[in-house]
DNA sequence: TCCTTGGATAGATCATCGTCTAAACAGTGA
DNA sequence: TCACTGTTTAGACGATGATCTATCCAAGGA
């Protein structure tokens, strides 16, 4: 669990879209973001934790929910962990992930349309 | 300038990823939208139609932000056309390009992680 | 009609991504 | 220590994606 230097990234980042262009590099940290986001796999894998009663899931709760063998789930849980999407914590034998809902929160507001007409 | 379901498609999703889980089809649906975000040209194309005076740019002052060829510019504005987050609309020499606000602002509350506690 | 300019399409190439199997690592309990 | 379960890592393979060059289509003016 070691590169999570997005979610610092992150501080620079940015005026929503519609009201000033994107600079190259705040579009690049961006669009690694989005990039994390853009499967059905992680969609899914977020929201199933982001919901989940306590705010956090363990891996054997998630893989239930998809047909795809443990290393898979573990390779998308990776990248969620490496964008700053989320962060596990070992307790025991299993690991517990939950959601960073200031990176979420951070996404939101970067799309968000209203007063910026 | 064809294809433009996936606004239509949309229209079922969804709730707060911190609300509750998204179905299959639901993140196939989001993952197809963030894809097309997951890419900073893009991104900085979106920001650059979005946040223009009047709400739109033709594609000669889009080209000019980017050192990349008219064919790859074309075929970022494909992509975003296709997934429903821009339209383009010709008039006498030149295409105008301009964003659909509703996609950004579902999208946005898609993100949104207040009162979902 | 022909030429010029703005923009899209076609097809190729190289890199990245999603998935798998096999193997390794981290804890738990006998 | 050994065996068992949960999770990650390593490496491979096929599919998808970003970019290019070459070409084509649409509109305007001579």
């Amino acid at each position: 669990m070691s590169k999570q230097l997005p979610l610092v990234a992150m501080d620079a980042c940015c005026a929503p879209l519609a009201r000033e262009p994107l600079t190259q590099d705040q579009a690049a940290q961006l669009a690694h973001l989005f990039k994390a986001m853009a499967d059905p796999v992680r969609l899914r894998l977020l929201s199933l934790i982001a919901s989940h009663a306590g705010g956090e899931a363990c891996v054997c709760d998630l893989t239930d929910a998809f047909e795809l063998t443990g290393p898979t789930i573990s390779h998308h849980l990776k990248v969620l962990r490496e964008s700053g999407l989320i962060t596990g914590e070992r307790r025991g034998t299993w690991i517990y992930y939950r959601v960073h809902p200031e990176v979420l929160a951070r996404l939101s507001a970067v799309l968000t349309t209203t007063g910026a007409g």
